[in-house]
Parts: structure tokens; C-alpha cells; sequence
DNA sequence: GATAATTGTTATGCACTATATCGAATATCG
DNA sequence: CGATATTCGATATAGTGCATAACAATTATC
């Protein structure tokens, strides 16, 4: 039913046809080739992972979009709000970020007035690092479009029950395996 | 405890010391850093999802490692046994893999005459794909690991009831979502 | 038969990840 | 105290995954 509704759709502004194939679809009466069959692939617990996360991944883009964040980053956000006074390895340990890959992201976020690094007065090697106002204000923003338009969704398709079942797993299987 | 017993064990075989830090480990009576709040992190279901993923392909890579194949490879291999007679595109697609990033992962199996490529006699543009007897004597015996080591141990932890029901979820996300 | 589309391929760029190394600051230990 | 080792943030660099544009050869379309 989306397929011939989508179709149909299309084909009432083929005015301005950009011609069949360019659109990817098929011909006419095209006999669409049989879909294969993944066999074994179905079973396999890593590849359902893989695909999901890149699906929840790219939502995720999409709902935050309006305010130009990644999930590191929104995770980063996070993890500084609820942990004022920490530097940035221990922030960069904590979300599995190494060292040398976190200052490119803090630049991204520090130039964009996020967040700040302060020298620590205790030990100056470290940075400290904090939100800046407008680092939460738009953490605030993020947090009520992930919940709304993202969580959400995810909330709809599954069903909270089974939403938190899924969460407790994967936060198994990333706590213990 | 698993704690207490880990250090105790640590300070038994000391008498060969590589100096406590170069180990990694915190000083005799260190305050370790209190754990950083992960907060809403934790109820995000994309960083579970991720974090899940991660361990389960470096699992899986553990597990295969005396036949050296990666997650993908294996999944390539799978779909040729199970549909013989596809060309690079179909299969690709199948998998998510962009044409172009396909050829240099196929000329890698190829090399290692896994798979052959067969210049197809009805459409001399493409290239129909086949598994080689090395080819289906690795598959066997990757099957075989993934089996026994990788999807035997993700069992073990949350229960084959929840494993199904986990699986059945990231694939309803991977289609619908 | 002219034009468009498809297949495999190459080239290329961007993002993410991983390791080694550095100077500055601090900690450790003789 | 003073020498050595360690830690912190940073830089450089390399590998990998992923995406787009473009090309020659071949096939499909009109």
C-alpha cells in the first residue's frame, strides 16, 4: 500500500519528468529481481546490531539536526552537565573517546561556545571543563527534541515495555561481554 | 570483591614488578576518582545500541580470528553460499555496501581465493560471484566458531528466551525504523 | 540508430579510530 | 632535595569505513 500510494503519487507530477530511471524505479512492467535471501544473516545477533545503530544513528541526526549536534556530541553535553570539574581524559574515558581524538571535539564545541576548557589550579596540566550558557541552553533544546522526536518514535514502534527490555540488554551486553 | 580478589592477585605476582603505574593500576591507598555520572546517557538508547555494537563485533572478531574474517566478510561469504549466481551490485546492496567500497573488499576475498568474480554471458557488464571450495570449506568452518564461541557466549548471557526476543528487536529497528 | 542507463572500477574526500611522541606539570622514590 | 617516572593535553600520522563523482564498456530505451 505505501508502494502504490508512493508510486501513484510520483507519477501525478511526472510533468516534470526527470525520467523513470533516474528516479530508481523500476520500469513498467519490470520483473523486479527476487530478494535474496539472507539465510544465516538473519541469526546473526551482530549484523541486526550493526544495521539497527545506523538506523538510530541517522534518526537521531535527523531530530537534532536543527541544532548541529552528533550523538558524541549531544553524549559529550550530557556528561558535563552531570559531571562539573572533571578534565578531559576523564570525560574522554568515560564515553570510550581517546585522548588525542577529543581535542579536535572539544575545539568543534569550545569554537562553537559550548563549552570551555579552564586550567585547573590543583594540577596545571589539566583542563577543567565546563558548559557555558549557551552550551546549556542548547543542551536543553537537544535533550526535548531526543526525547520528543527521537525517543519517541522509538517508544512507538516497540512499545515501552520492550523499549526498556531492549535497553537493559544492550546495556547488558555492553557492561559484561 | 571481584575487585578486592583482582588487586590481591595483582600484588601476589609482584615480586616480577613493572612498577605499579606502568601496569595501569591505582596506587596502594589511591582514592580512585569517583565513577562519572553517565545520567540520561544511560537511557539513550543509541549509546547502548553502540556500545552493545562495538563488543559484539570485537567478539566476533575474537572468536574468528584463526580464519582472519571480519563481520562483513563473513556476511559476504554467507550470502554467496545462500544465492548463487548475484553480481557485485546485488550483493552490495543486500549488504549496505556501496558499490565502489565493494570492490576492494571483494578483490581481498579474492585474493585469498575465497570467492571468483565470472564475467556474467548474458550481461557482459557484470560480474557473477561464486564461493570457491576454499571459500565454502572456510564459510563451514567460520559458521562453525561463530556458532560455538560468538553466539553461544551472547546466549549464555542473556538466555536464548531474551536473545530471540533482542534479536527480533534490532531487526524490527533495521526494517522499520 | 541516437540517447540514456547500468556495471564494475578508480579516484578522492571526510569522519572515526588507533598509536607514537612531545612539552609542561606533577608524582614517586632514593 | 633531586632524579626519574608518570600524567595531561596536544600534535602528527596512519588505517579504516563510508560517501560522491566520474569513466569505459555494455546494455536498454525510444
Amino acid at each position: 500500500m505505501t508502494v502504490s500510494k508512493t508510486a501513484s503519487a510520483a507519477a501525478a507530477v511526472d510533468a516534470a519528468k526527470p525520467s523513470r530511471a533516474a528516479r530508481k524505479e523500476p520500469a513498467e512492467g519490470a520483473v523486479v529481481d527476487a530478494a535474496l535471501q539472507l539465510g544465516e544473516l538473519s541469526e546473526l545477533l551482530g549484523y541486526s546490531l550493526k544495521r539497527a545503530q545506523l538506523r538510530v544513528f541517522e534518526d537521531f541526526l535527523r531530530c537534532v539536526a536543527p541544532l548541529q549536534l552528533t550523538p558524541a556530541q549531544f553524549s559529550v553535553l550530557l556528561l558535563l552537565d552531570r559531571n562539573p570539574g572533571r578534565n578531559q581524559t576523564e570525560i574522554a574515558n568515560t564515553l570510550g573517546i581517546l585522548r588525542p581524538n577529543f581535542v579536535a571535539m572539544l575545539d568543534g564545541l569550545e569554537s562553537r561556545d559550548l563549552c570551555t576548557r579552564v586550567r585547573s589550579t590543583n594540577d596545571r596540566r589539566s583542563h577543567i571543563l565546563m558548559l557555558t550558557d549557551k552550551g546549556r541552553a542548547v543542551l536543553a533544546r537537544a535533550k526535548k527534541l531526543v526525547a520528543t522526536k527521537h525517543e519517541a518514535r522509538l517508544n512507538e514502534l516497540l512499545g515501552p515495555a520492550n523499549r526498556a527490555a531492549l535497553l537493559d540488554m544492550l546495556a547488558t551486553i555492553a557492561r559484561e561481554f
